[in-house]
DNA sequence: TATGAATGAGTCTTCATTCAT
DNA sequence: AATGAATGAAGACTCATTCAT
């Protein structure tokens, strides 16, 4: 389904994806019809069928596109700097930024997770994610700054306590964000004991 | 739909809940059809609505039902410990222990958080289980065995940690749970730093 | 799409396939629609799908019972009548009649030879019918009575006749069906030397 | 919709006529869409507008087209022949020849005949030609080289031998044109009897 | 002339649910 | 308790056609 798009063409599938991801969010991709997505925008039904070959198309889209911003900003935020543990400590901190930005996608991401037609791209995402951790992780092992413990299974530790603060965070949503991260960052590091 | 059932009648409705579950598990909520569950058990559909008022329903019961397992569970690991700190230990390796024996419940619970119809209940079960652990926390922090940070969070963090490691060595499923479980509760108590 | 269907079942299943036959004849495999052929019996729009797996699959059943129908009378027509010629004549007699009392599947088993999906099942049967004929003519050949020509496309010849004539006489709708026959199998037999 | 064309308008018709008629013939006229010709052609959709009104014109056009083609290759093979039985036996020869060198009509033609929409169109031309060739079968009759049967239905018989064996020839692909031909002829004129 | 974009009625199909038996 | 049958609203997707540029 790649077309040559003209500017407003992309404009269309820009808005198409924008009105995706927040009905998918709100309500949940299976509950949301393709109708409901093309009435949100006044337009007609075939619209989305010019811009997508499917409603499943325009799901993985918006995983990719996410999942592409979201390193995009980690990257950013981690840039040159060397101590493994404070990059840690940065893409932490990115992450939970990130999603405090486009809370929209933690619903669909995590939907998208339990759904065996778009498990894959996200199982791939992952990977990615988490052999970037792990690679810090290694480093601060050699360093002594980390435990010598299995790497993979830290990073892993280390996700799910930024997926589920990040989650708390959004749902709960009236938490400072630097609060929140402080604390993620502070138990990833030193645990309970502190 | 309360209805009082004979052992044979109670026999059927766990054969559909078992059903359900795998099939939800397997399939995904959405894309699983009450024809499928009933199908998969050799019945026709009429038994379905005898037992459960919606396929809706059934879900539900599902989530109530493990959830009162998983809680079970834990308060069982638990017992008379008197060490907070070892009383959330204990509830971690519950924890794990228990969805290593329930696969299927890790896919249908994630997906329950995610639909707007069946939050509510999950938000009800995690609300009851933070405040358990939260519990557990604060005694550990007037005992200074745990610094003295948001209870809440810190709760919320270690959830996302047994989480995460739930699904990783589910869907990995190559590795000891004795291992997984070490790490988890090293994790939660010591941090990275060890 | 095997179903063990009940009198009632196997009743409303004839009724479909008469329906459809009817709609498909007149106005074409395409042009109708699944919600037409319910319409036009008064049920809902389910109750298709039920009996049939597709639009597709009522199309192939159509063909599959007109040409177990078709040849039946021809083999009940030629029963145990030795003499080859006489055979071809049977068989040509039987054909045109059939057609006359089917009309509808005339036009259905013309439209199904032009379309991708149909085509095969239609070259089978067609296969089938041409080799009859066949051993009929090698018959012939053996005996003297038929000329030594190919008889493939001798085969493929008279069917030819048969089809047009067939097609000719259910259109124009006025003529004798005898006469036609009558002409249909002069010509087979003498050309139009005579 | 009659248009003045300028020679390259003229051009971009016929490329229009050719590409619908290979893909008609392919995948059927239904199946195929507009876009699916345009695209073939790697034009966009507004050209097709402008050289036809609707889909269904382009097929009528196709029709007339190669109807007015083959009349005239039979026209020309016919020329000033005076004995009927010889210009029947041209006739013959010019369709199997001319349909052998535009194989995609066929099934074109055998198509448009099962729908009600085309099938006007085709009627006229098949009494075109089925009056053509009774004109001949009725000098064949007065100068006693026939037998004095229906004309009508003669015309028929002829049509239909060369109908089916010109689809098998087309199909099986693999015979010699002339011999085909050469049994056509036999065939119709002298019949199984030889 | 030509293009990308848009329309929206219409198609096939699914499925939760109900009902007669 | 159970079954086969039925319902019909709803969903994903198609496509002939039109239009602004």
């Amino acid at each position: 389904m790649r077309r040559k798009l003209t500017p407003r063409g992309r404009e269309r599938r820009d808005q198409l994806m924008e009105c995706g991801a927040r009905l998918f969010a709100e309500r949940g991709y299976h509950p949301t019809s393709v109708a409901d997505v093309v009435a949100a925008l006044g337009v007609g039904k075939g619209v989305f069928y010019w811009y997508f070959a499917s409603k499943e198309e325009l799901l993985t889209e918006l995983l990719k596109a996410s999942n592409h911003d979201l390193r995009k900003r980690q990257q950013q935020a981690i840039g040159e700097e060397a101590d493994p543990v404070r990059r840690i400590e940065l893409g932490i901190r990115a992450s939970l930024g990130w999603f405090a930005e486009h809370r929209e996608y933690f619903a669909i991401i995590q939907f998208a997770a339990t759904d065996e037609t778009f498990a894959p791209v996200l199982a791939r995402n992952r990977e990615i994610a988490i052999a970037d951790t792990i690679r810090h992780l290694k480093d601060g092992i050699v360093d002594g700054r980390i435990a010598d413990r299995d790497p993979a299974l830290l990073a892993h530790a280390i996700h799910g306590v930024v997926a589920e603060l990040t989650r708390h965070s959004l749902v709960e949503g009236n938490l400072p964000l630097d609060e929140v991260a402080d604390l993620c960052v502070a138990f990833c590091l030193e645990g309970l004991a502190g």
